[in-house]
DNA sequence: TTGACATATGCCGTTATCGGCATATATTGG
DNA sequence: CCAATATATGCCGATAACGGCATATGTCAA
């Protein structure tokens, strides 16, 4: 058994840089395959086959425009991965929170004199 | 050419959920190859090939007590993932901002009346 | 209809991944 | 030192991912 299709699941669809990459490149707004391919030289091909993993997990939708095809972000979809995240947010601060209890340490400290 | 390797970046470590369930399994704290291997159920190797990939990504870190080793959670490791996905946090949200001017609307068409 | 443009698909070779099993490597207690 | 416990590793077979290339499909314009 190999890792877990790459089509069953957001971690698996974003486990790939050129996919991340591509998703990027929607955040400003609904784009064409051809814009992709120009914004981050890939082939063609490769763009459209990340773009049909990324569409089977949901991450993005496409319309037809014309002989266009513009693919749109579903960052809705992203979801599972933030809450997932949220889990370990607070593990995530801790060097940041000793840190901020260490400058409020010393402020308390200095205050009285 | 595959996905880039698994041991290469946070995103590929993530990529599997049997890892996400040991990172999960050490939120509460350090624990023991064994330990985690009677909460997840999964085989000894496979756990201890899990661990290893993901402490290649830095995601645990380890230490010797006695004759067993206690993996420890690294959330810091998480940081990527977390400013990755914070550059869709705004369209992950756009949905409820919408409804949330919708919202807003209605009240402020109310209220004059 | 024909031809040009835009995108999707299919096939191929290479490479990694994953789990299972057996086994190697500590470490401790007697 | 020896046996038992805890963990790591190595090898294997099966699977699937990835990119490249050629080609199919679809759409418009003249």
């Amino acid at each position: 058994m190999a890792r877990s299709s790459t089509t069953s699941d957001v971690f698996n669809a974003i486990a790939e840089a050129d996919r991340r990459a591509i998703l990027d490149a929607l955040i400003t707004g609904e784009k064409a395959v051809g814009a992709i391919v120009d914004d981050l030289s890939m082939s063609q091909p490769q763009v459209s086959k990340h773009l049909h993993v990324l569409s089977e997990v949901g991450l993005v939708t496409s319309r037809a425009e014309g002989r266009h095809r513009l693919y749109r972000l579903e960052a809705t979809r992203l979801r599972p991965m933030n809450e997932w995240l949220a889990k370990y947010e607070h593990a995530m601060n801790a060097r940041l929170d000793r840190i901020d209890n260490y400058l409020r340490e010393l402020q308390q400290r200095g205050e009285p004199q």
